[in-house]
DNA sequence: CTATTTGCAAATAATTTGCAGTGCG
DNA sequence: CGCACTGCAAATTATTTGCAAATAG
């Protein structure tokens, strides 16, 4: 339901839309990285937006793909993420969810779950500013390294 | 009760036994670098470390403090947290918090909640690994932003 | 003593920026 | 047609590594 063919194109439209609000051009550049962050279902960094954007415009360049990144953020269509060591991964799931990250291989998945988007925060956080969102961070082994392990072992 | 002036020796103790149970010597830099990032509440990245431990220990330099960070985490006394934009911050409180993280400035707090910690996980995160912790990541506007953007309107 | 560790400086990796040509609106 | 946008290459910033001198155990 979810994925369905033609959800491409509605997302098209938002980001079509957005940049207009914005009063920024909608370039081809602009479409291919938005989409291939939306594809994606993963959180890549920009060196695997990069990567497969090419693939279908060769002369894409990895600045035009960090510039697109952050402006997509700052209009508020993806969301950049803390990297585990060194990298900002990107995030174009907008509805609510939360993070598994593989402590390991760095692997980061979205899961859902209505229990925890009703957590409420308690007052101490009010002291320290205005919260806006909030997610949960899952720390473990993802089963492709736990398999190493058994292998290795 | 909690910053208790010997609170500092515990941990060095802690350090100390780390050390030997790992088979790494205990020198006096990875004392003070482990002990500036345990003595703050903020999450300090590796230049802040740095820039602090060398007005007490001018010769330090940069290297040996990502070197003894990365170690520390390994050793499971400190935890690498992903940043907002390129740099890692470091996070010496090992015992169950959560993080308020302002969007605008990258100010990061810890804050504590018994409820946020009996949270229970939805059983597709099994499906994903085996999780080992897990914590709340609150981004908002930090007091300090928001009393800018007052000044600024 | 002797293997580890440090500090230095140079090497990488990640991300940003200045500029001239190109294309969206 | 004009200004925003791209691609290139060079600049920055963040982090890592090789190696000789220093030192913990």
């Amino acid at each position: 339901m979810n994925s369905g063919r033609n959800a491409i194109d509605e997302r098209r439209e938002r980001l079509v839309e957005a940049c207009r609000r914005a009063g920024i051009k909608v370039t081809p550049q602009r479409l291919e990285i938005f989409e291939e962050v939306a594809r994606r279902d993963d959180h890549p960094d920009a060196a695997q937006v990069h990567r497969e954007v090419r693939r279908r415009m060769p002369s894409v360049s990895m600045d035009t793909v960090y510039r697109t990144l952050w402006m997509l953020d700052d209009l508020g269509l993806i969301r950049a993420m803390g990297p585990g060591r060194g990298k900002t991964r990107f995030d174009a799931n907008l509805s609510r969810h939360h993070h598994f990250v593989c402590v390991r291989c760095g692997f980061t998945r979205d899961f859902y779950s209505d229990e925890l988007d009703r957590l409420t925060l308690p007052k101490t956080v009010a002291a320290l500013g205005r919260a806006e969102s909030s997610q949960i961070e899952v720390r473990g082994i993802c089963k492709a390294c736990a398999s190493h392990d058994d292998a290795g072992t």
